[in-house]
DNA sequence: ATATACTTTGAAAACGCTTTCAGAAAGCGT
DNA sequence: ACGCTTTCTGAAAGCGTTTTCAAAGTATAT
């Protein structure tokens, strides 16, 4: 069928330029000097071939596959493409391939089929990966670097991620400092810890201006917009009390406002409501969504960075926060009252 | 460093299940019946041993590499999480590895770093590779599947993509109909098909009411929010009389909606808009936005199918276009005006 | 029994590189 | 000129599989 097969090898080259091939070998890749005339030569021979190193006979020879696997478990809509951007293209430049692999929930595979054996490296976003292959890729000191998750106890595995605390706390303060007093919070997935800090924050900026912690304000968003509807909807049902949402990040935020405008409340004017993230579409949506704008590019970017100080054998930096950047737009209110 | 070079190989197997190695081969691929005690110890060997087949020795040997290369040149925010998506899914549920590639315009190589030998077969996405590498991969019979991209002249290579032209007659046609008559059509990049084939769908409708095609109407919109922003404000600026706008797809939409919120027009009492795509945020925007649903998943799901088909030997589709459908929101008035 | 045809099996030859090792060539100091 | 480094270079040994080939073992038909 297709004929990969009789494209020329490095034998070809080697005969082609009248040297053996290692020396092609070896101006191939750099590795020892080679005579100026038979590295013309061999030049010459390998352009007139059109001669391309098969890289799995490279990675069989050398023990390096010369690329690396990012593992995810979820496509967020409007979270995943610049991840992928920042990462992609990072990776790029340092000559390395991409190999994708996302673990949905669904696939009850034993064995991962990306890990030693064909990449060098791996990349894994927050919990796409459980605690035990992590544990055994780090036990067989194989490269990895976490996104947005911390590694198991006593493992020194880089991690980068946001600011998150940081930024609610940002997001909190605002709404409280423009009047709000009873602010609901929707909860992330379980476990998932950008939800966690996330949640930190938000105690933290209440107690701040001593405002009390009330359980009845906090409910699930799951990240997700149907779930935070229903939640908010429940929420205004059994009459809770309360002038602002801070919705957990931006997808929940829509279904924030979709539940709202339901119930005939006004944002901001009855309730302020903020996200998360500053996904694309949060300044387009209406009322334009204030929320914290999370450097999501340039975690890829770094987590790549990173994962190649590793590769090099260098030492790297075990925990990179980026700094998150709040977004003040119109649903917070502040454009009016302040 | 890492100590991938000590797992078990298969020789480690085959002594350890006391049978050669080409009988381990023979279970591990179930390539010829292999005596039931015999392939028992064997499948004991591999499990005790964790043994694992080095995927870059398999593709020595067999000349597969058991991976697809996916090449696209824009990560376009909300189309591409669920190309992906789809491609991912379908792709993993066979059994191949995804290797990704983004060839951005700014980077200046020569040999594309995919191709014939670190795949076996190639998923491409619109114009991401130029015709003469589509033209050398055809000729050695590589197997590929384009995306939203008509093959150069003669090739017989698949293609995948939704019905664009069908997807803009509905949209003009609805406007149309619901009385609008002068309606701007923002035009895609230069030499994009799906531009292309909509701008057709444009033409058709207009002719198919004795509408005159007017080419002040038409302006660019690069499927791009700023660009259409940009048109619209000089087609305002220079006086154009027009009642509705054709704005290429969604994110060109929100473009024209900040111009025209600009200038005071209101959607859709003055200007109905309508977009193409109905990616995440076109439900969400204020006034919701009436577009066409272009099944992107289902696209790239079809298009690994496809792949497949040629990977197998057997005979692709050359064409498959997949439905598009008119999501009516409010963005063109009909909710108030039929 | 005997010739004939399957089944199973292992030895060994690829697959196309990198890398080690030792030797040849060349440069240098005396 | 003569050793001693220092550079280059090629032969050959892997890397870990798949696959071909022929032999050995079994069953079937005469």
């Amino acid at each position: 069928m297709n004929s990969k097969s009789n494209s020329a090898t490095i034998s070809n080259v080697a005969a082609h330029a009248g040297v053996s091939i290692a020396t092609v070998s070896r101006v191939l890749n750099g590795t020892t000097p080679v005579q100026a005339d038979k590295a013309e030569r061999v030049k010459r021979a390998i352009a007139e071939l059109n001669f391309v190193p098969r890289p799995a006979a490279r990675t069989l020879a050398s023990r390096k596959t010369n690329t690396i696997g990012l593992v995810f478990s979820e496509i967020r809509g409007a979270f995943f493409p610049h991840l992928l951007k920042g990462i992609e293209a990072q990776l790029h430049e340092a000559g390395y391939e991409l190999l994708v692999y996302s673990t949905h929930s669904d696939r009850p595979i034993k064995r991962k089929p990306i890990g030693e054996h064909n990449t060098d490296g791996l990349l894994v976003f927050t919990t796409s990966l459980d605690k035990e292959e992590i544990a055994r890729l780090y036990r067989i000191n194989f490269p990895i670097v976490l996104m947005h998750e911390t590694p198991p106890a006593g493992m020194d595995i880089p991690v980068i991620t946001v600011e998150n605390k940081d930024g609610a706390v940002m997001l909190v303060d605002h709404l409280i400092t423009h009047g709000r007093r009873r602010i609901v919070f929707l909860r992330g997935p379980d476990g998932h810890e950008d939800s966690q800090w996330r949640e930190r924050g938000y105690r933290e900026a209440l107690a701040a201006h001593d405002i009390p912690f009330d359980e009845t304000l906090v409910s699930s968003g799951e990240f997700d917009q149907e779930t935070a509807y229903q939640s908010l909807k429940k929420l205004i049902h059994n009459g809770v009390d309360f002038d602002a949402v801070f919705a957990g990040d931006d997808d929940a935020a829509i279904g924030v406002y979709r539940a709202l405008k339901e119930a005939n409340r006004l944002i901001p004017d009855d309730v302020a409501v903020v996200g998360f993230d500053d996904v694309d579409f949060a300044g387009y949506i209406s009322p334009p969504l204030t929320t914290v704008r999370a450097p999501i590019e340039e975690v890829g970017r770094e987590a790549v960075r990173q994962l190649l100080s590793l590769l090099n054998g260098e030492q790297a930096q075990s925990l990179v926060l980026k700094r998150t950047e709040l977004v003040i737009r119109e649903s917070c209110g502040c454009l009016n009252n302040s």
